[in-house]
DNA sequence: CATGAATGAGCTTTCATTCAT
DNA sequence: AATGAATGAAAGCTCATTCAT
């Protein structure tokens, strides 16, 4: 009976709101700005989210992994592939910019790298740690591997790259994998990569 | 006639302006209380660096990695040792702050991230590069190994580590750089892991 | 076909109003928390009173002296039962905010200061009024005692003694009726304040 | 070597702050205005009081109570004469404007009610309260008269007739004192208010 | 009749920077 | 060289009121 809500209206509103959050950082971003630029006022924005924190949060909550899916059949092509996707949206404008305003602002407001976590950050790893489980009961992999290490070691040799340059060469995730691997694929007689193919 | 300049006092503002930079990152420091702070007016600031983003820059500029040097007398007995040293200071209480505001102001600010870059991201670098290099020297090392990739490796498995989790536990180094070196040391007849002792 | 109004909502709301504005004040008082609290929305609340100012009015308006009648028999002994009432009212928390609301709004809405008048002090002076009136009747005043005046005092008394200092003792009704009623009661021979008993 | 602060401002800030005050009440009072009208900018006005509420306070604090003195000879005469510029200023615009305000807030700013009586409300009763002193000295007082309660006697009639009607006539000054002296003089043989003139 | 959504204007406060001394 | 004062701009948030359903 009561006016209905526009849910484009929020829509908008959020993707904006990503978009300063990334663009601009957390202190940075303005409500003020973000009610312009959607054309909506502010109480609007107020009625929705108590507060920029919680505007900001489910900015963050909005996101989703959206990466294409890969399957090459050999586990190392498929763990290059979601690695060379890993680069790519990196290397797009801002594309640190977010994970340094959740890190920067842990102490202010720690949910919103909390979010992070279970938006962007868990589902990468899933899907990384789904291939070695893969791999694991394929039986290419070593026992005793510690799968979430060997993870972090391809995602983290792609954020070190980054921050200790910001050109991190096509060809790198290849060769990422060509170390992990070596460090946890069951040596095979004959050529030792020969199950990476 | 002139009154010279006192140099304590400019150590003092950016040893101020680094903590608040870190605290609360690039927006949120503020010229003003950092002045408060130091006991100085806020002209006497701008006389020495031009802007805030100068003095964030100076700030950044006077880091330099403090960390003790770590010789143990075998390849993977450093590698550990510099990553346990690593993990240390990022588990200090806004140990990656810093960090995320130098990605969060990339766009505003690149120097930030540049100088970053080079007072303290190069120098852990060069640390575990040259531990590599003397492998590589004794013969530990297989042929072809990517050093660079390596380090990131290493490096960006604490960091993947941490925004994944924030709980890294003391042994993480080990592990990870057990499986780095699988990767990257020359298969040794009888036990393979001979060498990481 | 329409739906009838509730009057139990419209005694809530004006309840809660007038809380508000006691507490808070007139310009503190927020029609969204008043309706956010009665469960309202807040057009229901503009559908019966035009204005938050009317609102406020009606709040005031639906106040009634509620203090309980006093007879002890003797002159002074109503008097004194009446103020006894009255400071204690007074000295509940915020007994003292309605009156300063009304009198700082005199300027923007001066209703509210009539309406007060009419349901709150109106009465109360009314049955002072009626115990000296009584009195004048039983020959207990002097002629040409100036009713309204000594009315004044007492109630005036009361409040004077609060601007002053917010302490006021339970004795001091007794005081404040001795002095009065020293200053109104005809002189007896015997006794002077015999009958004040 | 700095340069100065402008006192002129200061004062001209805080009149225009009590007449917002008074004319306004407290929380419509605005910061913004005030900064307007007195052409300085608002960070002007937050230098010198932290807040608004400070800003307030100093504004009642500035209060003097500014009233002729009154030496007619007799006791009663000057009563009188106090009680009469109590009731002119009373009757000007705004006269319990001010009083209302510091009544309303004092659940959220106590420290003006405080300032109001340190600052207003105490000198005049101290002038009232030192007729009445000087007249016991002069044995014209009863033994035994509360003098403080007289004074509340005194000022609250003037309180109390305003809050019942506005329209205080210029004799009732006189009628107030002529009954209160009624009560605390010391009866003289012959005619009873002799010592009135 | 009652509702939830929407709005423009307003609030207090803080910022980075410059001016006058 | 160094200071305190001043400033325009902008921030986050709340208000009384009206519109659309």
């Amino acid at each position: 009976m009561a006016r209905p809500r526009n849910p484009e209206t929020e829509r908008r509103i959020l993707e904006i709101a990503l978009r300063h959050l990334t663009e601009e950082g957390y202190s940075r971003m303005s409500v003020d700005r973000i009610a312009l630029e959607a054309g909506a006022s502010k109480p609007t924005l107020y009625r929705r989210w108590a507060s920029k924190a919680d505007l900001a949060m489910a900015a963050v909550s909005s996101l989703q992994l959206s990466e294409p899916a890969v399957d090459t059949g050999s586990t190392t092509g498929d763990l290059i592939g979601i690695l060379r996707n890993f680069r790519r949206n990196l290397l797009r404008p801002n594309g640190m910019a977010l994970v340094g305003t959740v890190l920067a602002e842990e102490a202010h407001t720690p949910e919103l790298l909390r979010l992070f976590r279970e938006k962007l950050v868990a589902p990468r790893r899933a899907s990384l740690a789904a291939v070695l489980e893969r791999a694991r009961k394929r039986k290419e992999l070593r026992p005793g591997i510690n799968i979430p290490a060997a993870v972090n070691m391809l995602v983290g040799g792609i954020y070190a790259h980054y921050l200790a340059s910001p050109d991190i060469p096509e060809s790198y995730p290849a060769e990422l994998v060509k170390i992990v691997w070596g460090g946890i694929a069951r040596p095979v007689s004959g050529k030792a990569t020969e199950s990476s193919r």
